[in-house]
DNA sequence: AACTGAATCAACCGCGTCTCG
DNA sequence: GCGAGACGCGGTTGATTCAGT
């Protein structure tokens, strides 16, 4: 993947740009595991990377930190985001929030590539390999009656039965794990927005 | 088989906000 | 209160992949 000029290349101040190499990624997950995140600047010195404190933290928050969901975007994800959307535009990290192990910057891209251009009908993944059309088709059948009961809850949730708690929602506590009490009180001042949105 | 164009996604950039001395 | 550096976020870019022709 090291493609043309500028990849693999120092900038002015000295960093190394373009595609990190496995053996970046070990450092820095080394370096994170043991030190924790924080202080992405001081990070390609101590890690012996020859990165930026912006990069380090990037691929780290993007690529490598644990718990991050690989694969396609599930059915609930999709209305979620759609919905979230709805009620904050593009705060992809706030939205992030809510989708446990996908990255603002996922979300990003996801939404770029499949609703902007969704004044065109749903090309959904228009690009694909056949099996995996097939596969997420399989996939889709088997979530969308899950999915439409989810959803029909989690808007009822969203548009604010003032009253509605997390144990009244089950489902969508379950299924949205992050959606905890612990952050509840952390996010306080969103919810405060959610409650308030009509 | 070769070409083309659209989709995807990792990574960078610029800017606003936060923190600390 | 102020300035510098660090951090976080949203927007954008561009190489790669792959379906369609």
């Amino acid at each position: 993947m090291v493609r043309l000029m500028g990849w693999g290349v120092a900038d002015e101040q000295g960093w190394r740009k373009g595609p990190w190499t496995p053996e970046e990624d070990k450092l820095l997950t080394q370096h994170v595991t043991l030190h924790g995140e924080g202080r992405w600047s001081s990070v390609s010195k101590n890690a012996g990377l020859n990165r930026s404190g912006k990069s380090c933290r990037l691929r780290w928050v993007n690529y490598l930190r644990p718990g991050l969901k690989k694969g396609h975007i599930t059915p609930q994800e999709e209305g979620l985001i759609i919905e979230l959307h709805a009620l904050w535009g593009n705060k992809w990290s706030t939205i992030a929030r809510y989708l446990p192990g996908r990255t603002d910057n996922e979300i990003k891209n996801y939404w770029r590539t499949h609703f902007k251009k969704r004044e065109k009908p749903p090309q959904i993944q228009g690009k694909r390999k056949a099996e995996d059309v097939v596969e997420e088709k399989q996939h889709q059948d088997a979530e969308t009656r899950k999915s439409d009961e989810i959803n029909k809850e989690r808007m009822n949730y969203l548009r604010g039965d003032e009253d509605m708690s997390f144990t009244n929602c089950p489902t969508l506590h379950q299924e949205v794990n992050c959606w905890s009490i612990s952050n509840v009180t952390e996010d306080s001042f969103l919810w405060g927005s959610l409650w308030n949105w009509h």
